[in-house]
DNA sequence: AGTGGTCGCTAAACTGATTTAGCAGAGCAT
DNA sequence: ATGCTCTGCTAAATCAGTTTAGCGACCACT
């Protein structure tokens, strides 16, 4: 892999100039007194003999590799993780740095092997990134250089990148209130580990919140509230089954991801209602199936791409801000309509 | 990040010996003279000082970096990376290797930065990843070192990592076989581009080929073939009730993929057929929804993350062998049953 | 007593960049 | 003529490892 290339003394060679000048020409080196033919004579060497500096032997020297850890608890159960990645690449091409990625599962020992493998390649910085919106310790090790969390937060208060739940809950709220949905909407999705432990999620504390915030400013209270031990479909499923088997039917549902709606939607196919006529759905994620299901689900959307490009952002510009929340926009599809009747 | 680190010299002056034999004691070199209490001595003093080498001064001197590119063409636009990247990571660890990753989102400049980032940085090989089985043209820049293609060919016979597709196709019309479906079995997902250009996809005509080969054995033909311009959920929708329109309702259905088959569901339910009572079906990929739809979708899996493992393994194990066909399991789900009547 | 071989270890070169310290020559003032 | 500053450049040190070449002590053998 890349033998026999140029290396600078070459370029010096080739020059007619030492090393020095070169490396400061290469380099654009303010303040240096080298002529202005020296600069052409080192740039024309440069480009005849295509000359690309060993990064091996610079960071020896200057400590900087143009390399950023990307650490993560678990890359491949959630979709998601691709997005992030994805933006965090972007981020990183267009500042000249590269992404080196690992991955700890959630195992203490595979943690530390993937904390001692980046600081050994000295990155620059590391972004730790979580597959689920919560609070995590980060490990000492990595403390000595840049951090950021990306969808997670710490209670070191270090700089980190999190989707705006709470926002979210109040625009899902907002939008079926704005089509006069009032006393029946019920909820699907309560989950008492999810809302309680900061360390499992801190998603689903803040969506019921806003939720909360907005129904409570109208004056209006749900109509029931289901409890899922996951946000899985068939959990959604279940519930909806349990929601339509009461006396009083609600116009329109929230569920606290896509794949609970999923699930509300095959309930509500079999008990033959159709979405939004008889009821309304709208939930959170912009997982890919809210765009496939039939009526088309209106959600929030985690805007992943978004959030990895800001932690690369966090973690190389000086100018950015400490922490920041990204905004879930509303995707207002075909599941939403006034309540019937 | 990582100052302050113990140095070899710290470590040799430590044990009383030279850098030279520390050196060779942590390495492990066989052949060396050095005795049994110089060995103790150095492996205590890296021990009490925490000793990890530096990498960069390391792979300086011998070219190596115990690091991997993976360039892919595009990472997020499909879930199926995570699981690629995820067995690529796993095996990187258990050989003390790590990844790089970039994307060329398919952009010229974008792959010739990619390949100059990867390349600055030394790595031992590389892995390049297309998202959909297809062939590609590998630049030539990265020919200069090891090479593995995953779920991708390429013309210059480069060692590759796909999936057995046509085994896939095989494993599905026997399936369907075996539960005594014959003259009713229609196809949803042809597709031209697709099945013309392998540098579009690999997979549908390899996936076809296999269904015609064991139908043809087994004297049974197509009952019908629809043609879709992409396998998204939308065009199976459409092609399923196309199917629905005509005079001879199918036993079952072949979707070429998991999203063309939820579309043939939603098309199901809203004629109130249900699967598999009325109709089987059954598909490839196994996303994961195939697993959420009700029933549960009979599908063959796309081993992605056995692929990445398995590239890894051609890239750095010697004894691996040339190229690998990943076989793609069948998963029998509720999806199949005999035909009615 | 001289020679050769093994043992246990080390000095120094080497990898390819950056950076510090400083040198030679020109121009100018005293 | 001497000292001073400025210009344009370079020698050598440095980063932290790996690797080559070889040194001195000791033993055995003739």
């Amino acid at each position: 892999m890349g033998r026999n290339r140029a290396t600078l003394a070459d370029v010096a060679r080739k020059a007619g100039l030492s090393k020095t000048a070169a490396s400061m020409v290469l380099n654009g080196r303010e303040g240096t007194r080298l002529s202005a033919e020296a600069h052409q004579r080192v740039f024309a060497a440069a480009e005849e003999l295509g000359y690309r500096p060993n990064l091996a032997a610079r960071s020896l020297r200057t400590r900087k590799t143009a390399t950023i850890a990307f650490v993560s608890d678990i890359v491949a159960t959630t979709r998601f993780a691709g997005d992030l990645i994805r933006g965090a690449l972007d981020a990183a091409r267009e500042r000249d740095h590269v992404l080196l990625i690992t991955e700890t599962q959630g195992d203490a020992t595979f943690e530390q092997y993937a904390i001692e493998a980046v600081l050994d390649r000295q990155v620059d910085g590391v972004i730790y990134a979580a597959m689920a919106t919560r609070r995590l310790a980060v490990p000492a090790a990595i403390l000595g250089g840049p951090v950021v969390l990306l969808n997670a937060t710490s209670p070191d208060g270090l700089p980190s990148v999190v989707p705006d739940d709470e926002g979210a809950g109040r625009s899902v709220a907002a939008a079926l209130l704005e089509l006069g949905h009032r006393d029946a909407i019920a909820l699907i999705g309560r989950n008492r580990l999810k809302e309680d432990d900061p360390e499992v999620s801190l998603a689903a504390r803040a969506r019921l919140r806003g939720i909360r915030q907005t129904l409570d400013e109208a004056q209006v209270s749900l109509l029931a509230e289901c409890f899922c031990t996951e946000w899985l479909p068939e959990h959604g499923y279940a519930a909806m089954r349990g929601l339509l088997g009461k006396p009083k039917r609600p116009s329109a549902i929230i569920c606290m991801n896509d794949r609970l709606a999923f699930g509300a939607y095959q309930a509500l196919g079999e008990a033959g209602l159709s979405v939004p006529e008889d009821i309304s759905v709208i939930s959170f994620d912009d997982d890919p199936i809210a765009a496939w299901l039939r009526p088309s689900l209106a959600t929030t959307a985690l805007p992943h791409e978004q959030m990895g490009r800001r932690a690369v952002e966090l973690l190389l510009d000086e100018s950015a801000a400490e922490s920041s929340l990204v905004a879930m926009p509303l995707r207002r599809r075909r599941s939403l309509a006034p309540p019937a009747g």
